[in-house]
DNA sequence: GCTCCCCGCTTGCAGGAGCAAGCAGGCGGG
DNA sequence: CCCGCCTGCTTGCTCCTGCAAGCGGGGAGC
């Protein structure tokens, strides 16, 4: 048996807890879930002419549930996440920004200047990258990612 | 009713399909990994002189769970992870990395993180991009990708 | 001595991830 | 015509994540 003074002071602690997670709640963005990720696999599968139960063979999981992942069903882990972006030859990191979990790898990478002042290139070969890059980046207006921000950094104390 | 011969199509498709995983299996390194992180995750929090409890209340989980997982008794998800990051003031891919579902970027030059992170491309043409990258640098002066790969490259048909 | 408060750990349960099995429909060839 | 093979989707199950509640113990104040 326990004493009340005890039971009073377990109770307190879920109190915190529940405050706590309470505050959590409000300065976490959580929730909207996005069915983004599905629907950007399946964007890119599309895009890749791969069928969907080709891309669940070559990505280690099962076709219904990958199915249900490009609908917005269910919501993949971090490794099935991984695997589908070996799948699919692209970066993981992708994917997991695609999901949330991630955040924007700020500040613009700037290519062009990794390129130029990279050292296993050849001069020859840097005009070569960036003839190509110039073709494939187009740029055509600007939309560079909007910036939701799903977990970034936050303040402590507003 | 279904037709034999549909039902045979049926457990063709199963045994493909039973074929498929048993060769991811053969090729993921999987199960072993965890407690990395949980270790990990305690040695920060203690460099940091702060309670399990403090944490737990500061990345919004609850104390068990944070106990659970530094022991390795539980696999954390991504979500749960990058709120521990934040909890500790250390970036999730650190932790992704540690947990093993993010491979490190250690020795890839500049270039390749540029590409991936490139707003103005599609995964498409980083992917062709990095390929030709690839195969224009010079590899007496990096040692690329040293390749350990948890989740790592695999091959179609054995 | 005894309370109070913190520490970390254990237990039982709700809910969701992930898969095996099976289903409906479209298309080419015998 | 219908058989085989593809496409994607739905269902029922198992396993595990993540939390609320409770436990035992150690140090400070009375």
């Amino acid at each position: 048996m326990q004493n009340p003074s005890e039971i009073v002071s377990q109770v307190r602690d879920s109190v915190t807890h529940a405050a706590a997670s309470a505050a959590a709640e409000a300065t976490t963005v959580s929730t909207v879930v996005s069915s983004q990720v599905g629907d950007f696999i399946r964007t890119q599968r599309n895009a890749a002419q791969v069928s969907l139960r080709e891309l669940a063979r070559s990505a280690g999981v099962s076709n219904p549930y990958l199915s249900q992942v490009e609908r917005g069903l269910r919501k993949p882990s971090a490794e099935i996440l991984a695997q589908i972006a070996r799948g699919l030859k692209i970066s993981a990191e992708t994917l997991y920004e695609q999901a949330g979990i991630l955040d924007r790898r700020s500040g613009t990478p700037d290519t062009v200047t990794a390129i130029r002042s990279d050292p296993a290139l050849s001069e020859r070969h840097k005009a070569v990258l960036l003839d190509l890059y110039e073709s494939l980046a187009d740029s055509t207006a600007s939309p560079p990612t909007p910036q939701h921000a799903p977990l970034s950094t936050k303040e402590e104390h507003p």
